[in-house]
DNA sequence: ATTTATAAACGTAATAATAACGTTTATTTT
DNA sequence: AAAATAAACGTTATTATTACGTTTATAAAT
């Protein structure tokens, strides 16, 4: 093995987004058309090559940016796909990275403007190369997520109800919850911080509107605890 | 963007072989010397560039059994490094494999005809580049692998004793398991089948040898049942 | 022969977590 | 004033976890 140039490959980023919208309970994942040749106008992640002078992470960084205006959001990076024939064009080794939104009006507008959309995971189009592959990836990936780390709360309002909490879970999960025991669980961690206000667009009586608390999140992850949710 | 020469960059996989040694009861890592220059001599994990014509999962195969000469055994891909400055020689973006083996005599003879050789995970050497982050970062993924997957019973030989599966289980913690505990939960899985034959190696009163049930376990999985271990 | 030492195997009881339900409350609409 | 409805609260049976104590089989020592 040698440093040799006819090694060389291309590597790009493809960025799985995962937009949360409270209104419709759904979980929508961004895609735009291709631009380029081959298979330019077909349904895909938003992506890009990296640059030589670059991190691969600050490769996705990049790309999250400038398709959504998103500059810190969290962002992970989860699988590789290299494949000799993944893309007819030549050579690609695509790093997926996924992050998670709220979905609300101001997103739906920003990433509008790049001739993006957004689709629900329930009814995707056919995706360009292998990226239903990697949303099939994605979404197995924030199930696991989901049960170890309280990153529902990312995906909601700063201030959210119970009943929105339970209707997020129950969309990453796709089945109901329990809503007395999802409701015991977590309130039982300790971690929301009821307000003394309500949101009465959902029901009459009206629900009481929560915080998370991250301080106390954090100081408990420190100590080496271990959360389960749901 | 588009599909330019001078975007490439040069992709390896690295390998991050853990061997169970269950006699002395330890995790080992395995490294060898550094052919190439620059930092030639250094210990380093076993790794290549991929080749032109060759998917990245065929090429960490590759390299395993060049190294070790296992050729179907569990690998698995786990995470990638590409920042700019990892590698002197230039832009190198690596994707970092995991596999687990049990140490017997034969695996440890193999390697060392490649110059290669075991270090304890507990007492490394320096490793080159990013490696020792890597068998940071893998070391951790061992752990959470091993509380949902029965990948214990891949490091024991075919018939085991449950001190066995204690100790072993024990060097992945870091820490000691109640062996009261440790042995109900296991057998409650339903997973093991005690054989009428006693390994009196470790002891005056022998233990019993059992062996994994392999059916019975992609059995309970194809039902989508979810299995925590320890 | 009997005792001793030791790892292996077996057992139990208190506590905590989970799952599956029923009931009450606050509010708007009829 | 009654009906409808989402939200909030409560109870119990079942299961899992934890933290221990006890017995057993055998080889070596007396």
């Amino acid at each position: 093995m040698a440093y040799d140039e006819s090694k060389k490959a291309w590597v790009a980023v493809d960025c799985l987004v995962l937009g949360y919208d409270v209104e419709t309970k759904s979980i929508n994942v961004l895609s735009f058309k291709r631009q380029i040749d081959p298979l330019a106008g077909q349904w895909s992640l938003i992506g890009e090559f990296i640059n030589e002078e670059e991190g691969i992470d600050d490769a996705a960084k990049r790309v999250l940016e400038k398709y959504t205006g998103l500059n810190d959001v969290f962002l992970e990076q989860i699988s590789v796909y290299g494949n000799t024939n993944r893309d007819p064009a030549g050579r690609v080794i695509s790093i997926l990275y996924w992050s998670l939104i709220k979905l609300d009006d101001i997103h739906k507008g920003i990433v509008n403007k790049h001739g993006a959309r957004w689709f629900s995971i329930e009814d995707l189009p056919k995706m360009v190369l292998d990226h239903g592959e990697m949303i099939k990836f994605g979404r197995e990936y924030l199930l696991s997520k989901a049960k170890n780390t309280p990153l529902g709360f990312e995906l909601l309002p700063q201030k959210f109800t119970l009943p929105q909490l339970l209707h997020l879970y129950e969309a990453i999960y796709g089945n109901q919850l329990d809503d007395r025991n999802f409701r015991k669980k977590i309130l039982s961690t300790d971690l929301l911080q009821r307000l003394n206000e309500k949101d009465k667009s959902g029901s009459k009586k009206g629900a009481f509107l929560y915080q998370f608390n991250q301080e106390k999140y954090h100081e408990l992850m420190s100590k080496g605890y271990h959360l389960e949710l749901v």
